[in-house]
RNA sequence: GGGACGGUUCCCGAGUGGCCAAAGGGGGCAGACUGUAAAUCUGUUGGCGCAGCCUUCGGUGGUUCGAAUCCACCCCGUCCCA
């Protein structure tokens, strides 16, 4: 089965530059591939991930990755479907953003012998001469034809900074560096990236007259065609210290039954019956499916013991049994006992504010040991712990575990 | 450079001297119903020593008993003209 079929098969594929083509080179021959990071931040998120999975097949398929990391093209900032322009960056930020992510994508692809290619943008774009730049990618391009690209369409109404309306000549540019560097014949990326995949396919084209292919994969959305990996705390985020492992974890354990499939296919390693059976658990059944969705893609990111970890505080708290030590935990300081439940919840970080605690309270959403909290003034003592610590639960599915200090 | 219009609480957006912690929607949180799902319904959504008080409406000063609302200057954005 070729690299195609797969990513088709699962689900990756949005848009093709050329389908019968692809699809043809991606059986017969063994071909150099990129897709690109811009380090606008310390960590990857979800929608990084879909984009290292496709690495990760096309790379078992015999394809050579090459993952680019954007130190050049964060200077400027994508505007690709943006309603407003970015905060800047400053180069310190993005030097130090490349280097987690570099860090990251070792985890999910394998480097070694040659195997795959990481490479900074920043070493051929900080040093551009504008002049020439301009003279020699610059004239093949037709503002009026990017003024009506997609991906300038929002930013038409609200503003298109000079900055960012070049970010498009960065990015093809890049290709046309990987192409001559490295034989790079295709890049991949999210379908918002589209128009600049088109325009570095066709700056090879003209430059080298040679053929350069793109391909989109589909946004992670849910049913109702939002995107997917938002918590309220913002993205879910790969890196431990943002979005801790059990937080990823019950995030796919709470997706939608819809949208299991879809994700078992996106975002783990199982094969394809065995998806399509999971996919095909109906009502309570499907909770099966979840399960091991979270385990899986868990295990990818976070490794196989953190995932193990995930599973059973899932289980200790929402089953009973298991082992509660895993669960999310809040050290409190001895000195707190004697306060009321509210001052040490607000104290040890909990909760944000004491607004807030009266306010659970007062709504019946505070529990502490598994019994319901409706005294505005409940005093937290030491016959509450049991081997030193206290389970509190808000709402239905948020639980800490709190440890005497 | 000239002119027009804007900058409001997490977001969008009403408010144009006191009845404004500020309509409405989105989002969030909680409750009911459930399957740790979705949909739906209800409540809630600045902080605190919570029948009261304190801090918020781009910034700084001013007018006024009283300003998100009026005035001056400044900063930022969009549009039109140059």
């Amino acid at each position: 089965m070729s690299a195609f079929d797969v990513l088709m098969e699962r689900g990756f594929i949005e848009q093709l530059t050329h389908e019968d083509e692809i699809k043809e080179l991606l059986e017969k021959e063994n071909i150099t591939f990129y897709i690109g990071f811009d380090p606008t931040a310390d960590s990857l998120h979800v929608g990084h991930f879909i984009a290292l999975m496709a690495m990760a097949h096309m790379q078992k398929a015999g394809h050579r990755p090459i993952a680019l990391i954007g130190g050049g093209t964060a200077m400027i900032g994508d505007p690709s479907g943006k309603t407003d322009m970015r905060k800047m960056l400053t180069k310190e930020e993005i030097q130090y953003n490349s280097e987690c992510l570099k860090k990251q994508m070792e985890r999910f692809i394998d480097f070694s012998d040659g195997k795959a290619i990481m490479v900074n943008n920043a070493d051929w774009l900080w040093n551009l001469n504008y002049i020439e730049f301009l003279r020699d990618v610059g004239v093949h391009f037709s503002v009026n034809k990017m003024l009506t690209a997609e991906c300038f369409k929002l930013r038409m109404e609200k503003g298109l900074s000079f900055l960012e309306f070049n970010y498009m000549l960065m990015q093809a540019y890049d290709f046309l560096e990987l192409h001559k560097r490295y034989g790079c014949v295709m890049e991949l990326g999210g379908n918002d990236q589209w128009s600049n995949i088109l325009a570095g396919a066709d700056l090879i084209r003209r430059k080298e007259g040679k053929p350069a292919y793109g391909l989109t994969f589909k946004l992670l959305t849910n049913s109702e065609g939002k995107k997917m990996g938002k918590t309220e705390k913002g993205a879910l985020w790969l890196d431990a210290n943002k979005t801790t492992p059990f937080e990823f974890y019950q995030y796919w354990r709470n997706v939608n039954d819809a949208d299991v499939e879809k994700c078992l296919a996106l975002l783990t390693f199982l094969p394809m019956d065995e998806v399509r059976r999971l996919g095909s658990l109906k009502d309570k059944e499907i909770n099966e499916a979840k399960k091991v969705l979270a385990y899986e893609v868990t295990k990818l990111v976070h490794g196989e013991e953190e995932a193990k970890k995930a599973e059973q505080a899932a289980i200790a708290l929402f089953e009973s049994g298991g082992d509660l030590s895993n669960a999310p935990t809040f050290e409190m300081p001895a000195n707190l006992l004697g306060q009321k439940v509210i001052d040490v919840l607000v104290e040890i970080k909990a909760i944000p504010s004491k607004s807030e605690g009266r306010r659970l309270i007062q709504q019946g959403g505070l529990y502490i040991n598994n019994e319901k909290v409706s005294d505005m003034d409940f005093i937290i003592d030491e016959s509450l712990f049991k081997d030193g610590e206290m389970l509190v639960r808000k709402g239905k599915k948020t639980f800490y575990r709190v440890v005497l200090v």
